[in-house]
RNA sequence: GUGGCCGUAGCUCAGUUGGUUAGAGCGCCAGGUUGUGGCCCUGGAGGUCGGGGGUUCAAGUCCCCUCGGUCACCCCA
C-alpha cells in the first residue's frame, strides 16, 4: 500500500477518472436516451440503486475468487463502522434490490451507472467507468436470454456499429459443472508443464481462468481441452440449443466460443460477450453478460434465475470513433437574443421565448453589438433577435436570419414569439406553451 | 500490481550540441465599422515548461524521485 502524498496545485480528477463536458457530453445524452428507448420498448424499467453497497454483497455475489472483488474493489468504512464498497459492477446491486423488495416477476430493469475498479488505467480502462445494462429476474426461459442478447445487439446496431462480434458459451449449472471441472482438471494436470508460467502454479486454484489465458502456451493446451458445452446435462444442453436457435431465428450472428469464461463467479448457463475488432489493443470487449441463476440465493434471497449484461460506455464510444459512426449533432439554440440597451430586454425575451418552446440563448455582461452578434453566430443559433435603443423605443425587434440569406426584418415585440415559433418550429409547436407562472 | 514510452499556452504542437525577456496555428478577448455576425486585417490576454530535488556559471533541454497520461502484461466494460 503506497503512502498517500499530498498533491500540489489545484485539485484534479483522480487517476483513472475523467470529466465529460459539453459538447462531448451531448453524445452521452444521446447514447443513454437511445438505450433507454430500446430498453423501454422491450419492457425494461429504469432501476436506480446506490453507488455504495455493503461490501459483503460483492464478496458473496460477484465472488471471493474473482479479481474484480479481491484486487480491484474500492472498499471503505464509514463513520458508523459499516464496511461498504463502491460498486464494481451493475448486476449484484440490482439483484440485491430485487431480493430486498421482491417485485413481481419477471422483473426487468435497465440501468446506467458508474462502476469502480482499482486497476492501472489505460485507454478504454478506467477506475471509474460507466455502464449501461439490463437485468431480468424470475425466469429461466431461454427466450429471455435471446431477448436480452437481442437488446444489446440492436443497440450496437442503432449506433451504427457494424463490426461488433458476439461470442456465446454455456457455463452449465451446479449439477453439471463439477463433472466438467474434474475433467478439465485431469486434462490440465496432464499438460501442466506446457502451460504458461503463471498458470503452471494457478491452474489448480482456478482452472477456468486457464481457458481465458491469451498466452500462446495456454492457448495451445486449451485448444483441445474438454469443453463445457460437451458436459452440459440434458436441461442445460436443451436450454443452450434453444438460445442459439433463437439468435439464429432473429438473425443475430454469433459464434460459439467454448473458452469464453467470464471473470465474475456468478455466471451459469448462457454467457456472452461483444467485442469490437475496430478497437486496437486488449480492451476490445464492449459488452458482456450472462445468466446467473444462483445469484439471488447466494446473497440470501429466494431462488430466482436471472440474466443481464453490462455495456461500457467509454469503450463503446471509442469503438464508435474507430468505426467513424455515431456522431450526433450537438444541439444548438433556436434563437440568440442580442440586446445593447442594458440587458433587461434580453432577460425578458429569453424567458418568454423559452416558455414558448424555443431554445433561447444570449450574452451576458453588457458586451458590444459586434461581440454579441459574433457569439450569436458561433452559438449555431438559426436566428438572432436584435434589440437596440430604436427598437426598444418602438416596441419592435430586428430578426436576423443567421443561416440563410433571408433579409433582416422588423417585428413587433408583441408578436415576436409567435412569429419565431412559426418560423423556426414549423408553425404548430409552442402555441400551448405560453402562459403559466414564471 | 509489473515493465516500456510520453508530459511545453484552453487545444494541437515547434523549441537546434544545456546559453539572453519560451514560440506558432487554432480557440478566446478587443479594435478595424459612432448600431450589425460569418471572411479578412491589426492588437491583446493566457505558460509555476506536470510537481519536487539534484548536477552546472547556466536546465524546457542532463540525473533522481513523484504525479499524470499512454502501451503491453493482468483484468474486464
Amino acid at each position: 500500500m503506497a503512502e498517500p502524498q499530498e498533491p500540489s496545485g489545484p485539485p484534479r480528477a483522480p487517476s483513472g477518472t475523467h470529466d465529460v463536458l459539453w459538447p462531448e457530453s451531448a453524445r452521452w445524452e444521446e447514447l443513454v436516451s437511445r438505450f433507454a428507448r430500446r430498453a423501454q420498448m422491450a419492457g425494461y424499467g429504469l432501476a436506480l440503486t446506490p453507488v455504495l453497497e455493503e461490501a459483503r454483497l460483492f464478496r458473496r455475489g460477484v465472488g471471493e475468487a474473482s479479481e474484480v472483488v479481491t484486487k480491484e474493489m474500492y472498499e471503505l468504512t464509514d463513520r458508523g463502522g459499516r464496511h461498504l464498497a463502491l460498486r464494481p459492477e451493475g448486476t449484484a446491486p440490482v439483484v440485491r434490490a430485487f431480493v430486498q423488495h421482491r417485485p413481481s416477476v419477471p422483473f426487468k430493469a435497465w440501468y446506467v451507472t458508474p462502476a469502480f475498479r482499482y486497476e492501472r488505467p489505460q485507454a478504454g480502462r478506467y477506475r471509474q467507468h460507466h455502464q449501461l445494462g439490463v437485468e431480468a429476474l424470475g425466469s429461466d426461459d431461454p427466450d429471455l436470454d435471446v431477448e436480452v442478447v437481442a437488446l444489446a445487439a440492436g443497440f450496437y446496431d442503432d449506433l451504427g456499429l457494424r463490426r461488433v462480434e458476439l461470442s456465446v458459451n454455456s457455463m452449465g449449472c451446479e449439477a453439471d459443472r463439477p463433472t466438467y471441472l474434474s475433467a478439465l482438471g485431469r486434462y490440465l494436470q496432464e499438460h501442466a508443464s506446457e502451460l504458461c508460467q503463471e498458470h503452471q502454479e494457478r491452474w489448480v486454484h482456478s482452472p477456468l481462468r486457464v481457458l481465458d489465458c491469451k498466452r500462446p502456451q495456454c492457448r495451445a493446451v486449451t485448444e483441445d481441452a474438454p469443453r463445457m458445452v460437451d458436459f452440459l446435462d440434458e436441461a442445460c444442453a436443451a436450454h443452450f440449443a434453444r438460445v442459439r436457435a433463437g439468435l439464429d431465428a432473429l438473425g443475430i450472428p454469433h459464434r460459439l466460443d467454448p473458452r469464453l469464461v467470464r471473470g465474475l463467479d456468478y455466471y451459469t448457463r448462457t454467457t456472452f460477450e461483444f467485442a469490437s475488432p475496430a478497437l486496437e489493443g486488449a480492451q476490445n470487449a464492449v459488452g458482456g453478460g450472462g445468466r446467473y441463476d444462483g445469484l439471488a440465493e447466494v446473497i440470501g434471497g429466494p431462488a430466482a434465475p436471472g440474466i443481464g449484461f453490462g455495456i461500457g460506455i467509454e469503450r463503446l464510444l471509442l469503438a464508435c470513433d474507430a468505426e467513424g459512426c455515431f456522431d450526433p449533432a450537438v444541439p444548438t439554440p433556436d434563437v440568440f437574443v442580442v440586446d445593447v440597451t442594458g440587458g433587461q430586454a434580453a432577460r425578458d425575451l429569453c424567458q418568454e421565448l423559452r416558455r414558448c418552446g424555443l431554445a433561447a440563448e444570449r450574452a451576458f455582461g453588457g458586451r458590444s453589438l459586434k461581440s454579441q452578434l459574433r457569439r450569436a453566430d458561433r452559438s449555431g443559433a438559426r436566428a438572432a433577435v436584435v434589440v437596440g435603443p430604436a427598437e426598444l423605443q418602438a416596441h419592435r425587434v430586428q430578426v436576423k436570419d443567421l443561416r440563410g440569406d433571408r433579409p433582416d426584418r422588423e417585428v413587433a415585440r408583441a408578436v415576436l414569439a409567435v412569429e419565431l415559433v412559426s418560423d423556426l418550429l414549423g408553425g404548430d409547436a409552442g402555441t400551448g406553451a405560453a402562459g403559466g407562472g414564471p
